[in-house]
DNA sequence: CAAATAGTTTAACCTTGGCTAACAATTATT
DNA sequence: AATAATTGTTAGCCAAGGTTAAACTATTTG
């Protein structure tokens, strides 16, 4: 196929990375993450709804737009889709309200949340930087991970 | 605005998640995030390019797509794409190669990669979990979080 | 060396998630 | 009550990242 000869390995190639994995693996990595960037917005938008009713008592698209530093015609467009997938109910000039299921979707995507910012802040990250690394990697961190990461701001709880 | 009142704080709110973060640090979470979606896809199909080159010699578009788990098209599609920001050079029916630019992104990712991948392995996250873990949290690591990771990996190598 | 196979590209299409601009409805203010 | 301000919706646009199907190029093999 090629007359490429292989690159010789360093030996200290561990500091290169390693080796390539399995192409099916591979693919597995991939696809999951592609799958998670489907869901990811969606839980976003439920998770923040669930956050201003909790804290609010309300959820009005404006609050969202501005939260989510988003227009208020992307939040317009994006409660028609929650309402479609059956996750929150709306009236027009009325505060949303999430369904059963919406209600569930927010709870464990809060739950999540809050453990990898709980722990981001036990390894030693600062508060700001832990939100943030936290709003991106809470849709990608296993549930296996999400039990390890648990324990270990139990341990090193102040 | 709202005559609901505020929902009665109960002592162990704590476990209900943190309080509503003010309206432009929650923006600007929600924004970081948002940028890093954009760069994100890019930096994947680069480091496997290294990934591929460095390991095989040779990155051919039928291996990205395998890897991938995409269609070649799309694959395709992505080369051009790369090809206009100055990443790869492609030769049609040949291997790519990373422009300078290229192989620069290319590092930096792969490092970042390889970092959360040890810290999640030191973490004690069974290792295809971990590898699916850092493939969707790779991108979302702030320079902070990271070297604190690098340094936790240190500390806890066998 | 011709034919088969493998690899690559192109074209045409779809869905998502942004945007702006114009308009409609509600709520607040005077 | 009229007007102003805020809030929400709709329409039309765009780019990104997928898809399949068809055409084209290169490589391998009979």
């Amino acid at each position: 196929m090629s007359d490429h000869e292989q690159p010789p390995l360093p030996p200290n190639s561990r500091l290169s990375g390693d080796a390539l994995p399995p192409v099916e693996q591979h693919a597995q990595q991939y696809e999951t993450v592609r799958n998670a960037h489907e869901t990811e917005l969606i839980e976003d938008y439920v998770e923040l709804i669930g956050d201003l009713l909790r804290h609010r008592g309300e959820a009005r698209a404006a609050d969202i737009a501005s939260r989510m530093a988003v227009s208020q015609a992307t939040v317009s467009k994006m409660i028609r889709r929650l309402n479609e997938l059956g996750l929150v109910t709306s009236r027009p000039y009325r505060s949303l309200f999430l369904t059963e299921e919406g209600h569930k979707m927010a709870e464990t995507s809060r739950a999540r949340h809050d453990i990898v910012l709980h722990f981001l802040r036990a390894l030693g990250v600062r508060d700001n930087t832990a939100r943030i690394d936290a709003e991106g990697m809470e849709h990608h961190v296993s549930d296996e991970t999400l039990a390890i990461m648990r324990r270990f701001t139990e341990k090193h709880q102040t």
